[in-house]
DNA sequence: AAAAAACTCAACCGCGCTAGT
DNA sequence: AACTAGCGCGGTTGAGTTTTT
């Protein structure tokens, strides 16, 4: 019939933990691993339930948990995120390494929401909250946008679960092949890996085949106005540069153009989920987020666009990091391109202002479907001072001393 | 200085999903 | 197919802390 209780046996401690409590379980944990949450009070000497242990141990004790203030970086994270994603806490807390969905949602509350809502913004839909007034028929312009968002990630949660699941079972295969159970293996090094391969950003390859979709029908020149017709291959986008590091790590720079005062979104490749990390830029960033856990550079066989390919489209990609575009279909997505077409879509874009510009002016074959056109520019206009206006907020918060940790 | 209000965040709760039997 | 165990997620709570009156 019904679940089992999990925690109202007799006898089990709730409420906040002891530091005896959280030593017992990390030195548990640290030796053995966490294995079956049910079994694991018993085995550590715990009086609680395997569920309040296992929420301690990924909210609190983890090793790889980043606390204190939210980075200016980590604030816009979330805030386009939850655009996107809306209370999908877990999903967003992927894109922010070292927080947990938990941190995060807590944040969310007590913080953010409260902020938007300040700016007259609703915070569930991220409109101007007069929009849902000026609109005639209770449907405004960006609902066409956020219908597409939904489609998108109605297939992306599909193709996340089943990476999280392969992402598991190639855990698991690892560890069995490295023979990690009882090994000479630091058990603390063991930890890191298992977390920080479940921490790794999973769902950013839909936004490459997100990027295409948006970046093809638009003549507003969304962002391979110029470059698709040379195969997608444009990386002279006036608001991301390809650089490598001295290593040879691409790193992705997103730059909030229409903002000069707007910090800057280094994107991080991981190669071994095929996804870019968000990193904060030299300037602010500290050592530790920069550290050796996101640079980790493994020569992975995965998949750039695992997750295109698990979301039934056709892909190819010559390598992991020398190939700039991939396939969909038939049709060439600029893959280096893609967060900043994520980003455009989010912030509009200056090339949105070149390109409608050029169009305005344009030629024959443009003209086709002028008006249709006219109302793409717009939208993206009205999309760009939105997010302006959001991202101005976070910059100009008098709370927000936060750029430090 | 004290009380009240507001805020923060760790922890709990219940539900849904998946895997195993 | 039906059932159970276990895990993870999102919503909510409430104790502790800070700010305001």
């Amino acid at each position: 019939m019904g679940r089992s209780p999990c925690c109202d046996k007799v006898g089990l401690k709730k409420g906040p933990w002891t530091p005896e409590e959280d030593q017992k379980l990390l030195a548990y944990i640290e030796e053995h691993g966490h294995g079956s949450w049910r079994a694991l009070p018993a085995k550590a000497g715990l009086q609680r339930c395997g569920k309040s242990c296992r929420l301690r141990w990924t909210n609190y004790l983890r090793p790889d948990i980043k606390r204190g203030k939210f980075s200016l970086q980590e604030e816009q994270t979330i805030i386009q995120l939850h655009a996107l994603l809306g209370n999908r806490w877990s999903a967003i807390a992927t894109h922010l390494p070292k927080r947990t969905d938990n941190e995060i949602k807590n944040y969310w509350n007590t913080h953010l929401k409260k902020r938007l809502s300040k700016l007259g913004i609703d915070p569930v839909t991220h409109k101007p909250k007069s929009d849902a007034l000026s609109s005639i028929d209770g449907h405004t312009k960006a609902d066409s946008n956020l219908s597409h968002m939904a489609q998108w990630e109605s297939a992306r949660l599909e193709a996340e679960a089943r990476l999280v699941r392969e992402s598991k079972l190639r855990s698991s295969s690892l560890n069995s092949q490295l023979g990690l159970s009882g090994s000479g293996v630091d058990p603390g090094q063991q930890l890191n890996k298992a977390t920080s391969t479940s921490t790794q950003p999973q769902c950013l390859n839909v936004m490459k085949a997100w990027q295409g979709i948006w970046s093809k029908p638009t003549k507003c020149g969304l962002v391979t106005g110029e470059g698709s017709s040379t195969g997608g291959l444009d990386l002279e986008s006036p608001t991301s540069t390809l650089c490598f590091s001295d290593n040879s790590m691409p790193v992705l720079t997103v730059g909030f153009s229409d903002n000069p005062t707007m910090s800057s979104l280094d994107l991080i490749p991981n190669s071994s989920s095929g996804t870019f990390e968000g990193a904060p830029v030299k300037e602010e960033c500290d050592e530790e987020y920069m550290g050796g856990e996101y640079k980790r550079m493994v020569n992975s066989a995965v998949p750039l666009n695992t997750g295109l390919q698990d979301m039934g489209f056709s892909t190819t990609v010559d390598s992991p990091w020398s190939s700039e575009s991939s396939k969909v279909g038939n049709e060439h997505i600029p893959v280096t391109n893609f967060i900043e077409g994520f980003t455009n879509l989010l912030l509009g874009n200056s090339i949105n202002d070149r390109n409608s510009v050029d169009n305005t002016s344009g030629d024959g074959d443009s003209s086709d479907n002028g008006d249709a056109d006219a109302m793409d520019c717009e939208e993206f206009e009205e999309n760009k001072n939105y997010w302006n206006n959001i991202l101005n907020l976070v910059n100009s918060s008098p709370s927000d001393d936060s750029t430090t940790f």
